[in-house]
DNA sequence: TCGACTTTGTGAACGCGTGCACGTGGACCT
DNA sequence: AGGTCCACGTGCACGCGTTCACAAAGTCGA
């Protein structure tokens, strides 16, 4: 399986890239032509030798002395990322979650039109979200195929999760973005992403947690073990 | 600043830890009482070594030759998560996705009850979603107070987060989630996780079109010239 | 034209996280 | 009571990502 692309950027710098593109394309709005590495990681609040090793992934297009143009670099970050045509997309679920996805004008506007959402439950086939119509799950090939589909998004309950995506991927589509608490068993070739708010949460919760604890008291020993085995 | 706790969990480990956590409620559900690192490492799609690895910050609190008791490991990873009490959580915005938030009651019943939701458009204050009463953004700080809040979630337009999260750490809340496409300025001591729906599909994006070029050709060289520099 | 200054691009060192491999200790069967 | 088996706990090596530090390169003013 070896590859192909001349250079292979590394999964961190592909996770970041998508805010430098956004704080670039700020600037650029603002009429800025030309930035620097270390105004660039103050935005992004990051360091500027990581801002420019990521940035000399996609090539040497800085100017020593000067900084980066910033049109070249948002141009270039979008080839990298093959943002320069639009990515439909197919949400699946159609409760609180899919409804907001929908009418989250982001969404579009950032390259992501959704192709359609789709439902299992009749009641909710027909309204219409963020000006797309609900349709019925069995719908789904028909709109991956005639919208040319490559994205699916699961906004389902988590008990649905799994057989959203085995149809999702019969379908054709080969990326998913995951809303459902659970691990997703997809075939090799295909791509998931997981977004987990009660994950976030609990990660923050630890983090409150460690400080009430460090604060108070360096914790009684044993204090743990209100808890003992059966 | 020296750490106090007696053992400092890796971050990567305190991402997992709620997943496992997830997996192993249910298998108490199930009725099952012992599981071994290698089932658990299936489930969760990792690696068995390093559910061991992960399960071993929280202590030995395996049995050799049997695996680990369920129930007992639920109760240590909520107490090293700190999810031993409920950690009320305020939302500012409510707009599409703050009403989404609020009206996903897996925040609840996970432990995160909403003690409110503000907004700064007078038309939006009083209506209730998911049970809770919209709010006027001048009482937050109250809200914070009264209901000891200490989490506050992001779901502001882009341009009013910063203020936003202002707001809240002045009123005294010490963890962010935010949703809103920025980066934040938060003093020390206030933690900050992030949810990127654009970024994700960027990634997303960036898989599939790297897929496809590598099943095209091996890229002419120069083919990203059509762009050139002014 | 020359020199000082600015900022990039990158080699190298460091640290964290992952995965292997195996010793260890406990359970269970006969 | 002893042996066998099983799964945990962890030392170790490897690889990725981050950060430092500096040479290279290009700009700008005199």
């Amino acid at each position: 399986m070896a590859e192909r692309s001349r250079r292979r950027i590394p999964d961190a710098t592909v996770e970041r890239l998508p805010e430098y593109l956004r704080i670039l394309v700020e600037l650029g709005d603002d009429g800025i032509e030309h930035v620097s590495s270390d105004r660039v990681a103050e935005l992004a609040g990051e360091n500027a030798a990581k801002v420019r090793k990521d940035l000399s992934y996609l090539g040497s297009y800085g100017i020593r002395g000067v900084g980066y143009e910033v049109s070249y670099l948002v141009y270039q970050i979008r080839r990298q990322l093959g943002l320069h045509h639009d990515w439909p997309v197919v949400i699946v679920g159609g409760g609180n979650l899919g409804q907001a996805l929908a009418g989250y004008g982001g969404f579009a506007q950032r390259g992501f039109p959704v192709a359609g959402i789709v439902d299992i439950d009749p009641d909710r086939v027909g309204s219409v979200i963020g000006g797309v119509r609900v349709r019925h799950l069995d719908d789904l090939p028909q709109i991956v195929r005639l919208r040319d589909v490559s994205i699916g998004v699961i906004a389902t309950p988590p008990a649905a999760a799994q057989e959203a995506v085995d149809l999702l991927v019969r379908a054709g589509v080969t990326s998913i973005l995951n809303f459902a608490p659970v691990v997703l068993v997809v075939p090799p070739g295909v791509s998931v992403r997981k977004v987990d708010l009660a994950l976030e949460l609990q990660v923050l919760s630890y983090n409150e947690q460690r400080r009430i604890d460090n604060a108070r008291r360096p914790i009684a020993v044993g204090e743990h073990a209100a808890y003992t085995r059966a």
